[in-house]
DNA sequence: ATCAAAATATGATAAAGAACATTTTTAGAG
DNA sequence: CTCTAAAAATGTTCTTTATCATATTTTGAT
């Protein structure tokens, strides 16, 4: 067996994030699959004995931010998943609607990138659209006070609160009205934070 | 001058309006200029007479939305933007995050639409989503007590919960779970209304 | 060293699309 | 009715791109 089953996952792996950052950037149409391989260091031809075709390959980008350019990211803002404190919320809400992330083109969450494309786009990106979001709403409803069903709610509501205003954001001319935006985002998304708290 | 000049203009409303559509369903890089000359009646030959390239035609037709289509959906709603009621407001989140709006594809306000489109494309289209931005915005803050500074963090906040609750809902595969967003949005959005009208 | 299977590279195809130049049609003015 | 400028149609160019077929290279096992 020539080629060691570590060297194809690791080239695997490097498309699928080469693909991610550039899907991030100009979207699912203003990516070629030519223009991955080069910036991933490697030619056209490979690809499809790596992917079924490129639906296949902005799906599997999509879903990888969540265990890798996520995970950085959470870390960054002081989420620890395997040890959620209350506080935590507070501090994703503030990470998710920093300027940082807006000013972070590669790196920013697909949520916020591709919608559009992923609402046009094939089921398998929506499924890893779904995962995203899940995760997200998760990460809130578990820094809410134990017992009560409408936590769900709150936590969905932030998600839509903290999405909607980056899309906003994002596709505002004016950055003043954009960083407007954000803080009213984030100032409601806490409120309804400490409603599902109470 | 043969032709009358309503001529041309009928004309030109009938591109846009038809390229408004398209754009809606396909998004920008997914709509090509014979595609709108063609559905419009036309052919590609004339297209340049109207219209200064692609991005020209995509901004206006953005634009289009706040006096066409989306004034018979506020009309639907029951808002009269020449005489607000406090329940308008209300009225109008209900009808934005409603199932209807969400199955109109054709006629579904762009900034659910084509969001990630617009962020990524020329400015032109951007300040034609600042424009329907400010719309609603300035809709929701008109409803609101009236001598409260925070109104307008109030009626952003409530667009931005609107716009997430909408984009998130358009990209998941789970119709049950979109539903459940909707929800969680649109309560949510009265909550910070009632907080806006204290 | 050599072999072969797997990975990667090269070559090719067929389609689509933006933009524009040129021709044809239209309808109002004289 | 004729003329003509504007509008619309037709023809064309050049580029890009997804996909696949074929060739070449790589490397672990023998």
């Amino acid at each position: 067996m020539p080629y060691s089953a570590e060297h194809k996952d690791k080239t695997r792996k490097k498309i699928v994030e080469t693909a991610r950052v550039l899907f991030n950037r100009h979207g699912f149409n203003g990516v070629s699959i030519d223009m991955v391989m080069q910036e991933a260091g490697l030619t056209r031809g490979g690809f499809y004995n790596h992917f079924k075709n490129k639906e296949q390959l902005f799906s599997e980008a999509v879903m990888s931010f969540l265990m890798g350019r996520g995970a950085e990211w959470r870390e960054d803002a002081g989420v620890d998943v395997s040890n959620l404190q209350p506080e935590m919320a507070h501090q994703m809400i503030n990470a998710y609607l920093s300027p940082e992330h807006l000013n972070d083109l590669d790196g920013q969450c697909p949520m916020i990138a591709l919608p559009s494309d992923i609402a046009r786009g094939g089921i398998e990106a929506q499924q890893s659209f779904q995962t995203l979001l899940e995760a997200m709403v998760s990460l809130f409803e578990t820094n809410m006070s134990s017992d009560d069903s409408t936590n769900r709610q709150w936590a969905q509501a932030i998600a839509a609160l903290c999405v909607g205003g980056m899309v906003l954001s994002r596709a505002l001319p004016d950055s003043t009205l954009a960083k407007e935006v954000r803080v009213a985002a984030g100032q409601s998304a806490k409120r309804l934070l400490s409603e599902g708290q109470r």
